[in-house]
DNA sequence: TCTGGGGTCCTAGGACCC
DNA sequence: TCTGGGGTCCTAGGACCC
């Protein structure tokens, strides 16, 4: 049996470990530059929001009904979310992070009778040491572990656990799911199978196989031999390293100028550099884009990018950087009103296994040993302490953040805010 | 005024080879 | 009038996920 364990709601709980007050009252977390809806509470769901819905839109409501809003605070969610996978990793040898809020667990040894009670007492170790709720949905393969995984949050007498084991079980579980939740099922396919009268994931487990593959191809194949409990994805415990690494932002406000964009595309950069080497590769390729708002219909749009082919794969900031501001010029066009850039670097190798050139005049050695050294002090002094000029200190691409809550796992002075809540005191 | 960010996999079709 | 058969590799675009 595979067990899917999914964080509810995970920025709003996250939120709410840290201020209990908000137990209760409707919570929202915003996406970056505050503009959409990207986690509701329960309470929040109920008042009707949706999921991406545009913040602006909804302030009325949010004043309203007290809401509690919050900007998206990634230190936070990030460190939260290693403590619930560390738990995590205790209960059960084969672990697969599947996201910052799920976690596939591989359950062989269990093949008794307690399994449900197992689940149970999963969910009460994460509670009572992280305040994380969860739900757990228990089945024969991943994609019957997400239905039940469901199923634990919908229907409250499973109090957060539902374990799909019985043939009856299992054909109740697809009866009452819609097949536009069925993991691997998105919208198109589904505007596409209700069309042809399958409506629910039963409907759709019934359907013919050769219709499906011929439809759907063999990843729509896939998911229907899941549900017919044919295992066809095995817990991945140690994913390989990413194919590709995108760092992209929307601006704060719109920028014009060369040299503001050039910081930005410039710490995109960096971060791309930054997260090849922490994951060992070097990088072959490279490629910049920049872009007008897209929503906005009374200007004229741009959308320029461009891909480069890199002398020698690097994962040297110094070196993505140069490259990405040489592609900048080359895109860049003055009097646009800029509102979004992105670097993202592809075709990866090794950094032990990274090929020469002939030509090639860069000391990699030295840039590999200033990497280290660099890493090393941001790692323990905090995100880019130490930088390269050209990403500059004005930072007017910065997003809107107005309703950040502060760092406090990973943060002492927000730590101290913490304990001192209760006091009425601040911490110096 | 105001609309996020980061990934993966599969397929069809073109270019090329013998 | 008539124009083979079989393969590989690459890319763009579409679909999905969180």
């Amino acid at each position: 049996m595979i067990a899917l364990i999914d964080c509810n709601n995970f920025f709003c709980s996250c939120e709410r470990v840290f201020d209990p007050s908000l137990e209760g009252r409707p919570v929202v977390v915003l996406s970056n530059n505050d503009g959409i809806v990207i986690a509701r509470s329960e309470e929040a769901k109920a008042f009707g929001v949706p999921m991406g819905a545009v913040a602006y839109k909804y302030r009325d409501l949010f004043r309203e009904k007290d809401f509690a809003v919050f900007s998206s605070n990634y230190v936070l969610y990030g460190d939260m979310s290693k403590r619930v996978m560390s738990i995590l990793s205790g209960f059960a040898s084969d672990v697969e992070i599947y996201s910052v809020d799920e976690a596939f667990l591989g359950l062989e040894e269990y093949r008794n009778e307690d399994i449900r009670e197992f689940a149970i007492h999963i969910r009460q170790t994460v509670k009572q040491w992280t305040g994380m709720p969860v739900g757990i949905g228990i089945a024969k393969t991943k994609t019957l572990a997400k239905i039940a995984s469901h199923s634990a949050k919908k229907i409250k007498d499973y109090n957060g656990v539902c374990v799909l084991k019985t043939e009856t079980e299992i054909l109740d579980a697809l009866h009452r799911t819609p097949v536009d939740e069925i993991w691997g099922i998105g919208r198109r396919l589904s505007v596409m199978l209700h069309s042809y009268g399958i409506h629910s994931a039963l409907d759709f487990a019934k359907t013919n196989q050769n219709w499906v593959k011929q439809k759907m191809s063999v990843t729509g194949l896939r998911t229907w031999k899941e549900l017919n409990g044919e295992k066809c994805f095995d817990i991945d415990t140690s994913p390989e390293r990413k194919k590709s690494i995108v760092t992209s932002r929307t601006f704060g406000q719109y920028i014009s100028e060369f040299v503001p964009l050039s910081e930005a595309v410039s710490n995109f950069a960096s971060k791309c550099a930054y997260k090849l080497r922490k994951q060992n590769s070097c990088a072959r390729e490279l490629y910049v884009y920049i872009r007008t708002n897209r929503f906005r219909t009374d200007i004229s749009q741009v959308y320029e990018s461009k891909i480069i082919e890199l002398p020698v794969a690097t994962n040297s900031t110094i070196e993505i950087v140069k490259y990405a501001n040489i592609i900048l010029k080359e895109i860049y066009k003055p009097d646009t009103l800029y509102s979004k850039a992105g670097v993202m670097v592809q075709n990866f190798v090794p950094d032990d296994q990274v090929q020469g050139n002939l030509f090639d005049t860069i000391d990699r050695d030295k840039h590999n040993k200033l990497m280290k050294t660099i890493d090393g002090y941001n790692d323990s002094l905090g995100r880019e302490k130490l930088r390269l000029l050209a990403q500059g200190f004005t930072r007017q691409w910065h997003l809107k953040n107005e309703h950040l809550s502060r760092c406090f796992s990973t943060n002492i002075k927000d730590a101290i805010i913490v304990n001192c809540n209760d006091k009425k005191e601040k911490p110096e």
